[in-house]
DNA sequence: CTCTGGCACTCAGCTGGACCGAGTGCCAGC
DNA sequence: GCTGGCACTCGGTCCAGCTGAGTGCCAGAG
């Protein structure tokens, strides 16, 4: 139907407008910049039917319609092109992420450049242990009774952890411990590694089965969440650019959120490569994100994402840009760690 | 004399009126509030002599006083007794940092920590590598021409790099390479590293030269400014609560600077250890931390700091409590660094 | 049945004047 | 040297009126 194809523009148009002005949108400019083809009359009884659909929605009696989260989800999920990023994006992306000398370093480059590129706050994960495999392993004796267990992952993460063992080491034994430990777990991924242990422990030489349980224990400690899993944040300062009217209760419970980490590793952990999710405004479950939205995607180049990044902001942005980028420094933060 | 020791009484209320309520204070509210002895007028005439001399200002004609920079630190300065911390306060910090796993782990409960107390943002710098000595060195095969160099220091800090080397590897000379290297770095001091390295490849086994040489010179490459120096930062959403007052210009410039890492280092770089330094609003460099002031202490048990942690807020800031948590905070960090 | 132009209506935001009160500086007197 | 009194200043608030963007509805044209 001509009717429906024309509202459809008619909320496109005006989530456009509303994301690059900021101003709630009204009849008569939209006739003016946008080519609809139809009078202002004609767009206010489109746009009193998207109201009543929700839609949009007015801030008050007599000011323009503004998208609701209902609208912006329309829009996105209608988001056929996605714009494709720039010649001189895809330069500054090559020239910021080489010369990374390590994965932290490659990830406070991401979330620098993800920040700047899309002009939000901007938050990359680090590689998941559990599905990343064992590079090495890596013992140092730092007393009698306590070793340095020291964790190499394929994907450049280094964990470390101090072990208490029950009983007295000497270098000899410790050396016949790594070898043991990294012949077993050397190329396995991690969320294996339970597996293994126990047919480690009884495997081994009686004199050492103590020392690999102890140190098996602590390895299976560090897969544990939460603490496994690390973030990085960038871009802050975005949030301190139209606050005011992007959000209403001051940034406060956003910043407060984004520090805890937590609510957005869950929203991460639900991310798959290649394949951007978005959530807007009330579809996030945490209320300090109720007035924000969610720009996601997993990197990594396997079936499974190694780890999550993306940008937070208002449901007001700009989300075929964000979306490109989002995917573009993912794929390049993927190719970064395939190499390494 | 009896006028300048009341003036300073006088100054000392204004300034703590001032930061417990936010509100420009007037002759009367002081005389009410505080137990000076005199009467308003004489409070005005004292608070006349003060503006003359700059400690104290009018935001405009007929609203009370409010200090200046130079009456924060003439504060300061008199500053006799650093209020010590609760009970209950030292109890959290205890609760707060025991069971940290590794460094990472306590840096982080140390921001948050510090962020908490002070209600300010906290920063917290990782141990410099230069003043920390080897544990241990790790050299991982990767691929024929590929090592992964990991450094271990006596403050945990774990640094990783990616070595190329020109000369093709195998098992075994990567095991030779190791003790070598190990039996010249371990214990040492970093900083002393660069002294070391000469001899070292000069006295090698002519089959390793080359291989020694490169490892040292990734390693003293580690050590290069900035990228060596880290820093956590927690309690942003603090900046966000009294903003409008306390930010003329809102909070971005004071954001991205914290983001960029680089004038908190500089600041950094000066601290001793147990001896805060504080500095003041105009007193720093840098533009963005004009309105703020800047607490900070080194940590660390020996004479000189292996680095630095602090708050930043605004100029009206409750410098007694916030010194004193800094301070307590620096040397729970410095005990913990030392144990482990 | 759909679009359009016209029209009356609503209401947020701005403007300007009046008022209030906290706070000041100054002065004469104790 | 301190104090009470007094005239003065001026930012903040409240209120009324105006303006203009935007709306909903309706009658008429295509």
């Amino acid at each position: 139907m001509a009717h429906d194809d024309r509202r459809l523009r008619v909320l496109r148009a005006i989530v456009q407008d509303y994301v690059s002005t900021n101003d709630p949108v009204g009849s008569k400019a939209l006739a003016a910049r946008y080519d609809l083809g139809v009078s202002p009359a004609t767009i206010r009884n489109d746009m009193a039917v998207l109201e009543e659909e929700g839609y949009i929605t007015q801030p008050h009696t007599s000011a323009g319609r503004v998208p609701t989260d209902k609208g912006y989800r329309f829009f996105v999920d209608r988001l056929s092109a996605v714009k494709p990023l720039s010649v001189a994006e895809r330069k500054a992306i090559e020239r910021f992420l080489d010369g990374a000398v390590d994965l932290h370093d490659v990830l406070g480059r991401s979330v620098r450049l993800l920040a700047q590129l899309t002009r939000q706050v901007a938050v990359v994960q680090y590689p998941t242990l559990s599905r990343s495999a064992v590079r090495h392993l890596e013992l140092v004796p730092l007393a009698a009774h306590r070793l340095l267990m020291v964790l190499i992952t394929d994907t450049g993460r280094v964990e470390q952890r101090v072990v208490e063992v029950p009983v007295e080491t000497e270098a000899e034994t410790v050396a016949e411990l790594r070898s043991l430990l990294n012949a077993a777990f050397a190329g396995a991924k991690l969320a294996e590694a339970s597996d293994k242990v126990g047919d480690l422990v009884d495997s081994a030489p009686p004199h050492l089965r103590a020392l690999v349980a102890g140190v098996s224990a602590t390895l299976l400690e560090t897969l544990v969440e939460p603490s496994e899993d690390r973030l990085v944040i960038g871009g802050t300062a975005n949030l301190a650019r139209g606050s005011a009217l992007d959000f209403p209760h001051t940034v406060r419970p956003l910043l407060e959120a984004l520090e805890e980490q937590v609510v957005v590793l869950r929203l991460m952990a639900e991310v798959g490569p290649s394949t951007v999710t978005v959530s807007i405004g009330e579809e996030n479950e945490h209320e300090a994100l109720t007035g924000a939205s969610f720009v996601s995607v997993g990197y990594g180049s396997g079936d499974q994402a190694l780890g999550g990044l993306g940008v937070v902001g208002p449901t007001r942005m700009d989300y075929a840009g964000n979306i490109a980028a989002v995917r573009a420094v993912a794929r390049y933060v993927g190719q970064l760690l395939a190499e390494s």
